[in-house]
DNA sequence: TCTACGATCTTT
DNA sequence: AAGATCGTAGAT
């Protein structure tokens, strides 16, 4: 199994970590997931970033030490996970969108009732199912053993960059950031139809080096 | 307390 | 185009 991604790895602005974080590994209960899309979210100057209330019971995670999980409910369904970056205090992390499953795939579709093809990773609630996740996750560790855990993996050469998907709430100029961004030529990515507004550009720096 | 609504997904 | 489904935040 490859080497934990260190905890210095997301001791950086999110807008830095969360294109490095594309192609790393999920590991959870004999699933393994590779991460294919993901967002970037930091406070202050982000109204889409969920600490623009202030510091709640609900964001409290997101304030916590980098390399650790945030996770919140969404519509009252989905179990959406944040890899927390940046200095702890502040409110950033990295929202995975998408994953390749690499190994336990059949315990994912088992977890899912069956069925599906590449439509079984792509979108950050179908990320929380198949990591059978729930909110006692937020806070944990990812950097070392444990039930959840994040490794090193192979970046993709080229990335996809575009504004965030589902923050119509937040401010214009906010809402347009190309703070959405994804391995190119793969079929693990949600909402493909916008991505055709994407501009490719060239991965910037190797993941967990 | 009350109410509106969400970093979504599925079905019609 | 809209329902599922429920915890949170802001208002009362």
């Amino acid at each position: 199994m490859p080497p934990f991604l260190p905890r210095s790895f997301y001791a950086r602005d999110s807008l830095a970590v969360a294109p490095d974080l594309l192609g790393a590994l999920i590991v959870r209960n004999g699933v393994v997931l590779r991460i294919t899309e993901v967002e970037a979210y930091r406070w202050p100057g982000d109204t889409a970033c969920h600490a623009r209330h202030g510091r709640t019971e609900r964001n409290a995670a997101l304030w916590g030490p980098p390399g650790t999980a945030y996770v919140y409910l969404c519509y009252g369904i989905h179990h959406m996970l944040n890899l927390v970056t940046g200095a702890e205090g502040e409110a950033q992390a990295v929202l995975v969108r998408a994953c390749e499953p690499v190994t336990g795939l059949a315990a994912i579709r088992r977890r899912r009732g069956g069925g599906d093809g590449p439509a079984l990773l792509t979108g950050p609630g179908k990320v929380g199912a198949a990591l059978d996740l729930d909110l006692s996750f937020s806070g944990r560790r990812l950097y070392e053993r444990g039930l959840l855990e994040v490794r090193r993996g192979e970046p993709p050469v080229h990335v996809l960059a575009g504004p965030r998907v589902g923050i119509a709430y937040a401010e214009p100029a906010h809402r347009r950031m190309p703070w959405r961004f994804a391995a190119a030529g793969t079929p693990w990515v949600s909402l493909r139809r916008r991505l055709r507004a994407m501009s490719v550009s060239v991965r910037p720096t190797p993941s967990g080096a």
